[in-house]
This record gives structure tokens, C-alpha cells and sequence, in this order.
RNA sequence: GCCCCUGUAGCUCAAUGGAUAGAGUACCUCACUCCUAACGAGGUGAUCCAGGUCCGAUUCCUGGUGGGGGCACCA
């Protein structure tokens, strides 16, 4: 927290001017870095250097910067570097230490109230590697959330209404038939999984009902993607269910106020949202089933109405056509677009045996959240993709998320720290966390890898205060 | 044809418009046999191409080119 803090330190100083707080490519050139001097620089039409010369006075004399910094200086071509004190580092160790877990928090998010929906898989097949990335970032990003003081939701939108889940129920249901020992036809647009086979025969030691086939299978698909995120150490706060929107008439509301705004055309005997480019979407089919794009307005209209003054969405990189007509929808409701962000993610290949593997639904050949899990663990699965951009098109070598050697990044961490604690164990007396500070001797703390470790620890709240505005997990 | 993402070291990835483009791994050299050698020190090695904006471009803009994905009465 002392990036923001000496932003706003010096933007008091020089309230007019837009600046930069940067953190030094090396630590020679100090934990802080401002680059006001190059600003200066222009508007009063001298060099860098020049304008520099004057903040250095002004900052070297301030008190507050003082406590903090044990050097200010201004080096070429212009940057201004701010070296925290030893001192203050051993110190910030003891507030570290006495915050714990709290260590970190902060209240930049306060009154913000956010809405998190990621993964939001159809209910229709088991949870897949893709599936895996949103759940890993997700999970992670609303973690950060909390720490910074944002009131945040995450949930998971279940697609419970459509053509595909009645496909699902007619699956389960000829599947159940086969097992009874009939003779169907399966066919090929059907869900082909073995998870299918498993729920029928559960089904049929169950005796459920044919009538109750399409609620009990979305059900127990629910019961099991349920299940995977919770392997991975996910929770989600709220399952909301898009058939509610159906139900309260939400659905119906939204189109009749996209109507009554003159956003909607007919045409064809269907019902279309009206885009700025000119063309069009469609809302509701000639049919009159509404579309994906309808209920989706309805539902982040519904995220607005329960109070979230933003709504982020998690989604995958195949959806990307999506997004200009949901905010187009969002926005033709009077709503600002840009409380609506889409965040997408790039697919995910996976590479087996030193080969890509094509992962295909109907060839039931899918590389499932399940089986990742079970092959390479759910450290190894949130660490690989975290330590990936969003945007990055990544290949998640399987092989080498198993591997127990130091080409494996999981592995060397733990690794790492599985040494720490055999070290502890043979500290005889050791006691953590200490109860009596004041016995403290922080100066033994000189070594250059301590004093870095420090101040890695000392920028933690910072990082977390940062991704809390660029998602950058 | 149009839209989104992307091209950085042999490989996998970093770099909020800033400083000498960083890590890990691989490879090379050297050292090391009492806290786990799954170790230590050092080194070789990169911004797809051509323009432009800027004090400053891997980053922004334009054009090209390679790769992934999407294109609407489909979810």
C-alpha cells in the first residue's frame, strides 16, 4: 500500500498533473520509481534532469518521506528513485507477523459490490480443461476481491432451459431404455458420453420417473460440476439458475422494455435487437423461443437489480461474438455498458506425449476437469494457468504437470518448501507466531537476501491492491 | 470476406508507454561430497516484417505476414 500512498502524496504536492508510479527494473535503482520529471519536463519546456532537480529538493525535506525512505534521488534520464530504509523494513516485519492472514487487506474496494460469474458450463457434459482456466482465474481473482475489500459474488450461471438440456434428458432416457435391454436408436446429436450411461443406470436403480427425467438430470449434472470445482478448491457463493428468470418473467420484462425503447425490429416473423453497426441479433426466434442473447440481457439486468455495481464475466476466447450484442442489449436498457466486463480467456490445448491432444465432445474423446485433476493435482492445475496471461493460447503439457523434477515449476516450489519446514523442525525452541515482540533482535536482519526478502514482502499489498484493477492475476 | 486473441532466448512464459527486454528449463564452463546434490557460481542466447506517433515503443496506430478461435431464427 505504499505505491498508492505515495501517489497520493505527490499528487497533493502537484494536483494537477497525471503521473506514474513505477517499480524499478532492479533493486540498485531502488523500490519505487516516479516518472513526474518527464511530465514537468514538457510543460515547462526544459529536460527531464532539469525538472528533476527541483522535485529532488522538495522531497528530501519532506518529513513523512523520511519515515519511510532512506534516499530520494534523481537519476538519468529523469526517473526519480525511492529507497525504503532498513529500518523501515525490519519494522514493517513485525506488523507483518501480527497481521498473519490479514497481511494484505485493504479497504480500495469499499462499496463496491461486485458480481463474479466464471465457468457457467452448459449442464450437459462433465467439466473440461477450459472449464479448469476460468475456475482457476476466477476463484483466484475473487480471492483478491476480498482481500481488497470489494463485496464480491462468485456464481455460476446454470443453463437449465434450451434445446440442450431436453437433448441431455432424451439422452439419459434412451440410455436407461438400452439398459433395460432395449434396442434404440442413438443418435449421433445426442450426448455420447459415458457420464450419460452413468446417470441412467443411477436413474434406473433410483426409479425415477420419465416425467422427472429432464429436472433430475440437470441435477445430478449440477451435483457433479459441483463436485470438480470443489476438488479444485472452488467454491461459488450463488448457483443461479437461468429457468428463474423465466419463472418471475424476467425474461418477458426485459424484451417488453427493449420494445417499449425502440431497440427491437420484427422481421420474419422473429423478434431482433437492433445494433449500432446496423445489423442485428436475433431475441426471439419465429418460433418464439427466446435466445441465448435475450436471457443473458435478462440476467445481467437481474445482477444490476440485486444491487452489484459491476459485473464481471468470465468467459471462454469461442464466445467472443457474443460480447458486443450483450452490451449492446445491456446498454439499450439504459444501463452503462461498461459496468458489464467481459473478460475472455484463450482455449486451452492439451499436450500429451509431446503431441497436442484434439479434444473432440462427440467423439467423447474430451480431456475432463476430473481426470486433470486426478492425473496432475489441483496445485499443479491453478498454478499452470494463473502463471499464464489470460491471452495467452497456452498448451498445458500434462507430462510435465506430473513430472517430479526441476523442469516442473509446481514441483520445485514445493519442493522448496518442504526444505523450509525441515529446517524449522530442527530449530529447537521454535516457536511461531512469538509472543513477545519486544525479544525481537531485528538486527540480525543485514543479510542482502533477507533485506530483499523483506521488501518483497512489504510490496504484497501493493501487488494485490493492483490486480484488484487489472485482473492481471 | 468480416471480427477477437496472438507472434519475445532451443522450449515454456514475464515485462502498469519507461531505465541494461527478465525468469525457469535446456545447453556450455567451473566449483562442491556434515543443514535433502532435486545444490552453488558464471556464461551463450530473443522482441515476425515495414512504416508512423512519442523525450522514450515488446507495449499504441497503419499495412503486411504466420498461428488459434468465432461469424448470428446456434448454444
Amino acid at each position: 500500500m505504499i505505491k498508492s500512498w505515495l501517489k497520493e502524496k505527490i499528487s497533493s504536492k502537484f494536483p494537477d498533473i497525471e503521473f506514474d508510479i513505477l517499480t524499478p527494473p532492479d533493486d540498485k535503482m531502488g523500490d519505487y520509481s516516479v516518472n513526474l520529471a518527464f511530465i514537468l519536463a514538457k510543460r515547462e519546456k526544459t529536460s527531464p534532469m532539469n525538472a528533476g532537480k527541483n522535485l529532488i529538493g522538495e522531497f528530501s525535506g519532506d518529513k513523512e518521506f523520511g519515515k519511510k525512505f532512506s534516499k530520494i534521488e534523481l537519476v538519468p534520464s529523469g526517473f526519480i528513485n525511492f529507497y525504503l530504509s532498513k529500518d523501515f523494513l525490519k519494522t514493517s516485519l513485525l506488523e507483518i507477523v501480527k497481521e498473519g492472514e490479514k497481511f494484505g487487506d485493504s479497504e480500495a474496494g469499499k462499496g463496491i459490490k461486485i458480481n463474479l460469474e466464471f465457468v457457467s458450463a452448459n449442464p450437459t457434459g462433465p467439466l473440461t480443461v477450459g472449464n479448469a482456466r476460468a475456475a482457476s482465474f476466477g476463484d483466484t481473482l475473487g480471492n483478491i476481491f476480498k482481500k481488497t475489500g470489494h463485496e464480491v459474488t462468485k456464481e455460476y450461471y446454470v443453463n437449465d432451459v434450451g434445446v440442450q438440456v431436453k437433448k441431455l434428458a432424451e439422452s439419459v432416457r434412451l440410455r436407461m431404455l438400452e439398459l433395460k435391454g432395449e434396442r434404440v436408436e442413438f443418435g449421433e446429436d445426442l450426448y455420447q458420453g459415458e457420464y450419460v450411461k452413468e446417470i441412467a443406470k443411477e436413474f434406473l436403480d433410483k426409479n425415477v420417473a420419465e416425467k422427472d427425467i429432464p429436472a433430475q438430470a440437470i441435477k445430478s449434472m449440477i451435483a457433479r460440476a459441483q463436485s470438480s470445482t470443489e476438488k479444485m478448491g472452488v467454491e461459488f457463493d450463488e448457483w443461479f439458475y437461468e429457468s428463474g428468470l423465466h419463472k418471475s418473467g424476467e425474461v418477458k420484462q426485459a424484451l417488453a422494455e427493449l420494445e417499449s425503447r425502440g431497440s427491437v425490429i420484427e422481421e420474419d416473423g422473429a423478434k431482433w435487437l437492433k445494433m449500432n453497426d446496423g445489423q442485428k441479433a436475433v431475441l426471439v426466434k419465429s418460433d418464439g423461443s427466446t435466445t441465448y442473447l435475450l436471457n443473458d440481457i435478462a440476467y445481467t439486468k437481474n445482477k444490476f437489480e440485486r444491487g452489484f455495481t459491476s459485473a464481471i464475466n468470465v468467459w471462454g476466447a469461442d464466445h467472443h461474438g457474443d460480447v458486443v450484442r450483450l452490451k449492446t442489449g445491456v446498454a439499450a436498457l439504459g444501463y452503462d455498458p461498461d459496468r458489464l466486463e467481459i473478460l475472455l480467456h484463450q482455449l486451452v490445448a492439451l499436450k500429451k506425449g509431446g503431441e497436442l491432444v484434439r479434444m473432440s465432445k462427440r467423439k467423447g474423446n474430451i480431456e475432463t476437469l476430473d481426470d486433470l485433476l486426478a492425473e496432475v493435482g489441483k496445485d499443479a492445475v491453478r498454478f499452470f494457468f494463473l502463471t499464464r496471461d489470460l491471452n495467452t493460447h497456452m498448451e498445458f503439457d500434462i507430462d510435465l504437470a506430473k513430472k517430479q523434477s526441476k523442469e516442473n515449476p509446481v514441483f520445485y516450489i514445493q519442493y522448496a518448501y518442504s526444505r523450509l519446514n525441515s529446517i524449522f523442525s530442527r530449530i529447537s525452541n521454535f516457536q511461531f507466531p512469538v509472543s513477545n515482540y519486544s525479544k525481537i533482535n531485528l538486527n540480525l536482519l543485514k543479510k542482502e537476501e533477507e533485506l530483499r526478502l523483506l521488501r518483497d514482502l512489504v510490496r504484497f499489498p501493493d501487488v494485490v491492491e493492483d490486480i484488484s484493477g487489472n485482473y492481471q492475476v
